[in-house]
DNA sequence: GCGACAG
DNA sequence: ATCTTGTCGC
């Protein structure tokens, strides 16, 4: 599993919005006829702790959902924090980490947005095309857009608009929490990753894959701890 | 100019 | 994201 790397990641945020313009057409809203055949979903998170970032990629067998997989990438901090721009802080250690996995997820749920995105290019979107694979944006606040509040009930979602575009969805995974904002990455259509999310929720607010990743980035999964 | 702003 | 324990509510 060797990645190529389309372009620099050692770039000012004004080079960094140019490659976001520059790939954004590559992006790919129809379901993968991977999707059909699901044996791995991955969830992708990243932490930040003294000016270094820790990015976290566990793969769950689906859909059982047990761990199968974890892999970590420990860097430092390459690239300020500018709201639209995550991808450039958080991306490199990603990449890393995936190079790292022994088993190949065909479908990746990403803690942050896809196409909900000012320029349509989000974190998700991003590894999507670079991976050439499956991706979920599944983000814990909005960046952009807006929304009716879905109702109280888990499952319950409304459509996230920038204007009269619909950009993604305002979904409750669990009665009485707060909604996550759920986007398009890659290669995949928004109704199938919304049935996705739903499909990988087990109790918590996080669907396992990210809630399990973001334990990880944070060195608290059990899994991950032996690793070290 | 003012407010908003993934993690 | 991170700094941080107990505590109120469904």
């Amino acid at each position: 599993m060797s990645l190529r790397s389309l372009h620099s990641w050692n770039v000012t945020p004004t080079e960094a919005r140019e490659i976001q313009e520059r790939f954004r057409n590559r992006v790919r809203q129809k379901n993968a006829a991977s999707l059909r055949r699901i044996r791995h979903v991955a969830g992708v998170d990243v932490s930040l702790k003294a000016a270094q970032v820790t990015a976290a990629i566990v793969v769950l067998d689906y859909p059982t959902l047990e761990l199968v997989d974890v892999a970590t990438q420990r860097q430092k901090v390459s690239f300020p924090y500018v709201p639209g721009l995550l991808t450039f802080r958080e991306c490199p250690a990603i990449l890393a980490a995936y190079e790292k996995l022994q088993i190949e997820p065909d479908l990746m749920l990403v803690d942050g947005q896809g196409i909900a995105h000012p320029r349509r290019f989000g974190l998700a979107a991003h590894l999507g095309v670079l991976l050439g694979k499956p991706t979920i944006g599944c983000a814990k606040s909005r960046l952009i857009g807006t929304h009716d509040e879905p109702h109280e009930q888990a499952g319950c979602y409304t459509d996230l608009f920038d204007g009269n575009e619909l950009i993604g969805a305002v979904l409750r995974t669990r009665a009485n929490v707060k909604p996550l904002y759920i986007s398009v990455g890659h290669n995949i259509e928004l109704p199938t990753a919304l049935d996705f999310v739903l499909d990988c929720c087990q109790g918590y607010r996080l669907p396992e894959p990210t809630r399990l990743a973001h334990q990880s980035a944070g060195g608290l999964l059990r899994s991950s701890r032996a690793r070290y």
